[in-house]
RNA sequence: GUGAGUAUAGUACAAUGGUAGUACGUUGGUUUGUGGCACCAAUCAUUAGAGUUCGAUUCUCUAUGCUCACACCA
């Protein structure tokens, strides 16, 4: 028996409603908000990634599905902003006015342990907004964000939100940071050693309980409060603040708030929900102003976001099928499979029995799956006639056939 | 990559070192053109391999799958 990979599912139709759902509300929401739709490839030159994602972030060092082809090394996609910046430079969309609000839907790909909300082949729901800096921005996508998950009836998620400054002042605070740990690097993890070298600034998202005791020192704590951002990033963060709350979005300062992602600067944030187990983020991003152009665009801003729609799934309630409008119920499978097609055409949902059952098979079957039991036997057919049976008040009529649409509607 | 738990019908759960049950589902029936209820019947399972044993689905080991957690991320 051959199974599905580890890490992926099947979505039975059980659950297609829910999908459906949640995928006509970004349809909505996010046309109504100017985003337009976006789909690219699901493969990439794996440069793209090692370039757009970041080198030095595990997505990239040991999670992606890379494989070799006519020479050319391809990688199946492991986020999607990447493929949508070069989609973005490739077409010349930096040509048009800005801003240019961009979204999308579909698969990612990830070679990780599949744990409660994480999976191999999980699917992301996206915005990305170029061209501008401005922190209005950073508001909108954000508050784009939060209407699309009240939408989907989740009104109580916690938005945090962080400013990581400029690659200036991140240089500054990098270094103190560095100088302030370094006294008592021994006693940190081994992977914060590591970070130590490497990215200093995910110390503070480390969860190992001894770390975060020595992270409560005074003059690290002293220095997460104390604003390290330069004045131009302040400003920009205490805008968006200042715009959230005239939209009226809750949201939390996390200092701690690190992005594992490389390419982020000025704003990020998460939205977390506490029923999904430790994999708690339902949403992540923040502004990425020099992706572009490491990527090979002309300089340009830019800010969005990706969900995973797998853990919205496990928060939102399920939508149930509903029933069909009718159930042709005769004898004669060809006769009903016509009337089937002539209901179909109108709109109306049908189906009937393959296999001219008996009678009391084909109402069981009706009354499990349909509103209406349309009965078309020989009396009908000699008379061309049909008789209606609402199946939840139990009444029923013989009516003449062409008669049948009013009596379905009504 | 590291660690823990788990594996019985289509699904959800029982039980047992000797005959594996229940519920739901599915199919048929309770006299032939009327459903939901009830009753009857049928259908369907011990993940794989090795070991201990007179005998293993049960105990042990290995593999595999699944689940959860760590790291990391949506």
């Amino acid at each position: 028996m051959i199974q599905a990979q580890k890490g992926t599912k099947d979505i039975l139709p059980e659950d297609s409603k829910t999908w459906q759902m949640m995928e006509e509300n970004a349809l909505k929401i996010f046309n109504n908000a100017n985003f337009q739709e976006i789909r690219t490839p699901i493969f990439e030159a794996t440069e793209l990634f090692a370039r757009g994602v970041g080198d030095s972030t595990d997505i990239v060092n040991k999670e992606m599905y890379t494989f070799e082809k006519a020479e050319r090394s391809i990688t199946l996609r492991p986020e999607n902003t990447a493929g949508v910046v070069r989609a973005y430079i490739e077409n010349g969309m930096h040509r048009q006015t800005p801003p240019i609000k961009l979204w999308y839907k579909g698969p990612m790909f990830r070679y990780e342990r599949p744990q409660a909300g994480r999976q191999r082949q999980f699917h992301q729901l996206g915005v990305e907004m170029f061209g501008s800096t401005e922190a209005i921005a950073d508001a909108e996508c954000i508050n784009t964000a939060v209407k699309y998950l009240n939408s989907l009836g989740l009104n109580s998620l916690d938005v945090e939100i962080n400013s990581l400054g400029c690659s200036k002042c991140r240089e500054t605070f990098r270094n103190k940071l560095r100088e302030l740990i370094k006294p008592n690097l021994d006693k940190y993890c081994d992977d914060c050693k590591l970070r130590y070298e490497k990215n200093p600034l995910r110390i503070l998202d480390c969860k190992v309980p001894d770390c975060n005791e020595l992270l409560k020192e005074a003059a690290i704590q002293e220095l997460i409060n104390t604003d390290f951002i330069c004045e131009e990033c302040a400003e920009h963060f205490t805008q968006l603040k200042k715009y959230l709350d005239a939209l009226n979005v809750k949201y939390n300062v996390n200092k701690q708030l690190v992005r594992g992602l490389d390419y982020y600067n000025r704003t990020v944030f998460e939205i977390k929900s506490n029923s999904l187990g430790s994999q708690n983020a339902v949403c992540g991003g923040g502004r990425y102003d020099g992706l572009v152009e490491m990527l090979g665009g002309p300089s340009t801003p830019a800010v969005g976001w990706a969900m995973g729609m797998e853990r919205l799934f496990t928060l939102i309630e399920k939508q149930s099928d509903a029933k069909l409008d009718a159930f042709v119920v005769s004898d004669n499978p060809i006769e009903a499979l016509k009337l089937c097609e002539e209901l179909r055409g109108q709109g109306i949902s049908c189906d009937f029995d393959y296999s001219a059952r008996k009678f009391k098979k084909q109402f069981e079957k009706a009354s499990k799956t349909a509103n209406y039991a349309l009965v078309l036997g020989e009396d009908e057919l000699k008379s061309n006639t049909i008789t209606v049976k609402n199946l939840a008040t139990a009444t029923q009529q013989t009516i003449p056939r062409n008669e049948i649409l009013e009596n379905l509607t009504k």
